[in-house]
DNA sequence: TTGTATGCGTTATCAA
DNA sequence: TTGATAACGCATACAA
């Protein structure tokens, strides 16, 4: 008889050991008040005849899943991978199940990833969504299962979350090509809006303003975040005039996307033009020049993400609600000292 | 009052509509009979009420979850990273949940993720598991839910498959490089053996075969599957009497570690050394020079053993129950003719 | 220490 | 076309 088509129950082990379901039911769920002998032989008949536990039923009764939802953008990003992996540690650590749901950037996925994802009574949500400020989301997030933001949030949203400090993280990488001598910083963002390119574009101006560099609205540019983006953006970088010599990104992606430009163009990175990206991805490691990068601590945003909603979830007390890591500095071989300012 | 601590139930919208809970249940999930009128009024005031059926209770009346287990050993690899998003997309328009799980490379770890899926009622299990021929494992595909093993299998292991033709993949590699005119053609295979290897392995030696070249155990080599491994084994590659002209390893991170440590021992790829990989993961695509590689059709892979399963699972007739897939060559820079030999 | 009864939210079976 | 009633497998309150 297979395991599958007919698995076996409580009643099946009852019947085989000759007592009632409740008393198998707390032989094996390791409550105290049981005899002991009893007890041990009723976990030894359940081990024998390969039984396990079905959690539908144990959810259905005691209201909750012991199982996390996470929706995030695109698991292929090494970011989001990096993510994923974090999650899962803790949640496999905590007996806890993931259901992992892509968005692929598109509202309506999102939306219907959500809603499956609710259907299924997940105990939490860890969102790191394309939208996140949508009236849905907002809905979900007041309505919805305990949630826990990661890396976005939207303007206001004072619950869970877990993320960098984008601002702080740019100016290090401004600083940086301050130090370098660089005066020409243009910045490549995105056109999402997301929250964190806001973020990272203020960072950017503080930093120039701390340096009484006059902001110039010619330096900002916009690319999708992707190495293809960052290849076609290097071109309208190469047209700015006058010319920068240094250029910090939204992302990595992005910034090895404008090496490959800028090295397809004839222009050498670092000694023509210094890039800066931003995240830490471990690809950056082995382009070349290995890339300078303003490294974001991902597997500790979803560690400690994942593990304030289990905590909340299992009532325990938590310290934080709010966690805005620090992000640091990466010095590699795609930033030198200005040459021709 | 909150959804989330009190969800709307059928009983809520029956009491609401005056109906009973059967009629509200045979009119939100579509049956026939019912009167097209009674079934608008429910839905609306199901609508309104914002119902979102409980999938845990479904599941435990209709005997199946409507989810699928996928365990991979490392969601962060770029190869495993592009089978989830394969899954996960099929999944999601199945209108199935994906209860991801990661082993880590270990066989603990591997056995209580199964077992988590196992007691959670997964209807189907992807496996792109370490070790797939422990007895464990072999129990699994006997007694467990129908499962599908991605890109490995154990000998003898008849059942559910989608992977690649290792042994017609590696082939390519090989005679590549020997239509360049190399003879000396080192491989670097990993400690796993966990099968794929051994079929990589086996192509290899039966290319040289074909071009009458003897085997010669020296040159082949062991490393862990990672970047650090190829960039460790460059030096042993390069110790090797009379030096290889080529190298062929078992997978692309390997191989760019291979290039790095090449590079940082001053020898240079393609002139001195061609270097071949095996998955083409996009990584591949921006290393300098870019690498040649034999590419697996991973978004296929994922996609076919998803819905081989699905269909499985909702009784539809399947073509195919082995899929072994075609490899095909990517010839990008790190593969030149050989110059001294 | 153990057993009986009840309910979790849903679908399925059978009468009406 | 509808409504009672009984499951599904488990945990819990209460009684014995």
């Amino acid at each position: 008889m297979r395991a599958s088509s007919n698995p076996v129950t409580l009643h099946d082990i009852a019947r085989a050991s000759g007592v009632s379901v409740n008393t198998v039911s707390r032989a094996l769920t390791g409550k105290a008040d049981i005899n002991a002998d009893t007890k041990l032989r009723v976990q030894q008949i359940a081990s024998q005849l390969g039984y396990r536990p079905n959690l539908m039923a144990r959810a259905l009764v005691q209201g909750r899943t012991r199982s996390l939802g996470l929706v995030v953008t695109d698991c292929t990003h090494p970011f989001y991978a990096m993510l994923i992996r974090a999650v899962e540690d803790v949640c496999s650590n905590a007996a806890y199940s993931l259901v992992l749901s892509t968005s692929s950037g598109s509202l309506e996925r999102e939306a219907s990833a959500l809603h499956l994802l609710t259907e299924r009574r997940v105990d939490g949500l860890l969102l790191a969504p394309v939208q996140v400020g949508t009236p849905q989301m907002r809905d979900l997030l007041a309505n919805g299962p305990p949630s826990v933001l990661l890396t976005r949030r939207p303007a206001g949203y004072e619950g869970p979350f877990v993320g960098s400090d984008n601002v702080q993280g740019a100016r290090l990488a401004v600083r940086h090509l301050l130090e370098l001598g660089h005066h020409r910083i243009a910045h490549v963002t995105t056109p999402k809006a997301g929250g964190s390119d806001v973020a990272r574009l203020r960072g950017y101006q503080t930093e120039l303003a701390t340096a009484h560099i006059k902001f110039d609205a010619d330096f900002v540019v916009s690319a999708p975040e992707t190495i293809e983006g960052g290849r076609t953006i290097a071109a309208t970088l190469l047209a700015i005039k006058p010319r920068p010599t240094a250029v910090f990104t939204y992302n990595d992606l992005q910034a090895i996307g404008v090496m490959l430009g800028l090295g397809a163009a004839g222009v050498r990175v670092p000694q023509d033009v210094s890039v800066v990206g931003f995240d830490g991805i471990d690809v950056g490691g082995i382009t070349a020049p290995q890339l300078t990068t303003v490294a974001q601590q991902i597997d500790r945003i979803g560690r400690l993400g994942a593990q304030l909603l289990i905590d909340s979830l299992e009532k325990r007390p938590i310290a934080k609600t709010t966690n805005l890591l620090p992000a640091h500095l990466i010095v590699r071989g795609s930033t030198a000292a200005v040459r021709n300012r």
